[in-house]
RNA sequence: GGAGAGAUGUCUGAGUGGUUUAAAGAGCACGCUUGGAAAGCGUGUGUGCAGGUAACUGUACCGCGGGUUCGAAUCCCGCUCUCUCCGCCA
């Protein structure tokens, strides 16, 4: 959620931040309720006040006196007006968060005006786009796919979308989660190990809930939300504390299963790995303080392409532009691999500064030694990386003519050896 | 899953309807004291929201949510979590 204060004086500011995110929220509805609710709050409180004034008299007053009972007699109307009040209070409340809930973090003043994917900007291209060679088709098109992956069985056990990964395939899935998380620890990024199904008060603090509520997978019984991203519960990690300016920033990193129900999605977009429910991503996750944020964002992209560049495959940056990027974000910038059998860009990272955004929802703060104040941390996140499309880049990018795949060096301590051949 | 016990501030912990403005102690910070320190003494020590230029004021918060009452940390109902024992279990 944006900053109340900056709604307030300068809702001009905020409006043209939605404007540029292309999103429909009613601004003036949430400022009109915003003011009903601090009269209401001021009658509130006048009225307890005078309730507490009272009941110190009543206190010090013989009980069952006559003046005692004249004063709870009129005691009863104030706490009957407190009453109607009160509600009226709690269910403007309900109302308003709604629709606080509802304005989008408007986007830095860096990033670009744009309506669709078509207008976000090529910030950075680092490899060279192999030319395509008579043999580099599509992954889904390998004559031995079913060796290393399978989505038959992987749809007859669960559903679509969630295939099993078979000998070579499951150890190339290991091999870049260890390659990614040892890569992490190298760069002084602690790891950790999370939960994988998170309640509805951490998917609110990060922006799941109530945004994009259809995408997650939800429990029955217990209502708990099966992760998108290992962001939820590392940026719940610290949810409701108060940190010291000396702890910031503070680097973490952690491995899950990713479940995402990809709701609307259809077409050539879905076909083999490119989309599927469940994926394994490592993400990296950062708390810091706000006067660095933006620096930090741009490491966190150059570390992100350190190991597109280790792994030898040629990516882009997109500085996404305001109609392209997400609710929550003020800035991001998506990492796209080339997959040359398909001829396509493949996103496998996207690294985004929330600014105060998630921390404000989570209550994630530090003490400011200067003013002995505490202030909202910023909180940045980027995968580092997303497994399937890596995945699919590896294979379409090494395919080799005699149709085995060369592993990138970096893998071949991991995989034990320098390429999957077919059997 | 069953039975029992419990949840109070940074921590320990008192408080079973009204001077509780949450006792007391510890910790922490600052000050006095000292050659310096310790001890001692004194002062201070949470978060949110609202009002105010501000100093500050008001209000809420005793696990969470309801209820009873003129008045709730305290009584009632529901839930969550923790601990002990039993059951189940990688």
């Amino acid at each position: 959620m944006i900053d109340l204060k900056t709604l307030r004086e300068s809702p001009e500011a905020v409006r043209s931040g939605i404007l540029k995110k292309r999103n429909d929220c009613d601004l003036d509805a949430v400022l009109k309720a915003d003011g009903e609710r601090r009269k209401l709050i001021v009658e509130v409180e006048n009225l307890r006040a005078e309730q507490k004034a009272a009941n110190s008299d009543m206190a010090q007053m013989q009980k069952g006196s006559q003046d005692f009972l004249e004063k709870v007699g009129v005691m009863k109307t104030l706490s009957a007006r407190i009453k109607e009040s009160d509600g009226a209070l709690k269910e403007l409340d309900a109302t308003w968060n709604d629709l606080y809930l509802s304005v989008p973090n408007p986007p830095h003043e860096s990033v670009p005006e744009g309506k669709s994917e078509a207008d976000n900007v090529v910030f950075k291209s680092w490899g060279e786009i192999p030319e395509r060679k008579p043999y580099n088709i599509p992954h889904y098109d390998f004559d031995w796919l079913e060796q290393i992956l399978d989505f038959k069985r992987g749809t007859k056990v669960t559903g679509a979308g969630f295939p099993f990964f078979v000998g070579d395939g499951a150890r190339l899935v290991r091999s870049l989660v260890s390659f990614f998380l040892d890569q992490a620890n190298e760069a002084g990024i602690q790891e950790m190990a999370v939960p994988f199904f998170v309640n509805a008060e951490s998917a609110t603090a990060t922006g799941q809930l109530p945004d994009k509520e259809g995408q997650m997978y939800q429990t029955v019984e217990d209502s708990l939300y099966a992760i998108p991203t290992a962001e939820v519960p590392l940026t719940n990690f610290l949810r409701d504390e108060i940190l010291e300016e000396s702890d910031l920033p503070i680097y973490r990193c952690g491995h899950s299963a990713c479940f995402r129900r990809e709701a609307g999605s259809y077409g050539k977009d879905v076909r083999g790995l490119n989309r599927v429910h469940q994926f394994d991503k490592v993400e990296i996750l950062k708390w810091v303080k706000p006067e660095s944020s933006y620096d930090e964002l741009e490491s966190l992209r150059d570390y992100a392409e350190s190991l597109l560049q280790k792994l030898e495959l040629p990516y882009r940056a997109l500085l996404m532009c305001g109609g392209d990027m997400g609710f929550s974000q003020t800035k991001q910038y998506d990492l796209e691999v080339w997959a040359v059998g398909q001829q396509r860009w493949l996103e496998v990272s996207s690294c985004s500064n929330f600014e105060s955004f998630q921390s404000r929802r989570a209550r994630i703060r530090y003490r400011d030694p200067e003013t002995g104040k505490n202030e909202f941390v910023h909180t940045l996140n980027g995968s580092g990386l997303a497994v399937p499309r890596v995945f699919v880049s590896i294979l379409e990018n090494g395919l080799q003519e005699d149709g085995s795949v060369k592993l990138p060096d970096v893998l071949v301590p991991y995989m034990g050896k320098d390429r999957i051949v077919k059997v």
